[in-house]
DNA sequence: ATATGAGCCTGTATGC
DNA sequence: TGCATACAGGCTCATA
């Protein structure tokens, strides 16, 4: 499924495709994504040439020649692969963006938990990005910023991490890894951990992304990167599905536990 | 205000 | 072997 890391590499692997091309034609083959895709969007976006190829936590902004911007999102399962002009579509592939150069942007989406949107500039102000927190990657989120958010809160350290308007990109995988990396148990309160562990997450947040974006992107079920082969970060997950297994860290025993409705692992001595 | 739970959807894995 | 059920997951909305 698609974090953040995911989405950096399909941007990274689109964009030579798409940057500066003219759409030919949007053609969707199915609506009901995570919400309806609108009505009329195939006539507003055609004929235009996209000028940039951006992300915003998971999503993914084409902006194009007249300032609008596509705002596609992967949802769990959804995948972007770069095909010729008269490859046959295959299942669950709902939406095609053709370009005059030839190439077709393909968008498959099995579970549909994804969707796409056209917004007019800015595109920051869109309902679905305006409330949105820092990107883990940039200049405004740190320990100090988890820190002082975390004030007063009592929900667990892992709800609050993956909560969007903490900072955004962080789900279950990254989440479990970056807590295990920075020796915090999963479960604490948020509001009752010292600004000195907060740099240790903050800092283990950047890596774990970094590592992952490095490798680009994990694989688990459904994942496979624009020209189609599969990322291989999943090798490297220490705790993320490893119930039960020896911690890496320390030899103990990996547990798993629900938390906020989320299977987590954890190391119950070297995480506290 | 924060926190929790439901619901969306379908491929895959498990249990009988 | 076949069928039924559980589970996974990001995100928004509703409720406490």
């Amino acid at each position: 499924m698609p974090e953040l890391p995911e989405v950096e590499t399909t941007r990274r692997g689109i964009t030579p495709h798409v940057m500066h091309r003219h759409i030919a034609a949007l053609t969707v083959r199915e609506r009901r994504l995570r919400w309806p895709v609108s009505d009329g969007l195939e006539s507003r976006v055609s004929g235009r040439r996209v000028v940039d190829v951006g992300r915003r936590a998971k999503y993914l902004l084409i902006t194009l020649d007249d300032d609008s911007t596509l705002i596609l999102h992967l949802g769990m399962s959804g995948s972007l692969r770069v095909v010729a002009r008269d490859t046959a579509p295959q299942p669950h592939d709902h939406v095609d963006l053709a370009f005059t150069e030839g190439a077709v942007l393909r968008f498959n989406d099995p579970r549909r938990f994804g969707s796409l949107h056209h917004a007019a500039a800015p595109v920051a102000q869109h309902p679905l990005l305006a409330g949105l927190g820092p990107e883990p990657l940039g200049a405004d989120f740190d320990g100090d910023w988890l820190y002082e958010r975390a004030r007063g809160r009592r929900a667990p350290v892992k709800s609050f991490l993956m909560d969007n308007r903490t900072v955004v990109g962080v789900g279950n995988i990254y989440a479990t890894e970056a807590l295990h990396l920075a020796g915090i148990h999963p479960g604490r309160p948020a509001g009752r951990i010292a600004r000195k562990r907060y740099h240790a997450l903050g800092e283990a947040v950047v890596a774990v992304l970094e590592a992952a974006i490095e490798a680009g992107g994990t694989t688990l079920r459904d994942f496979s990167d624009v020209n189609g082969r599969p990322g291989y970060f999943s090798q490297r997950l220490d705790v993320y599905g490893r119930a039960g297994a020896p911690c890496r860290r320390c030899g103990g025993t990996l547990r798993a536990r629900l938390i906020g409705q989320r299977t987590t692992a954890f190391c119950p001595r070297c995480q506290r």
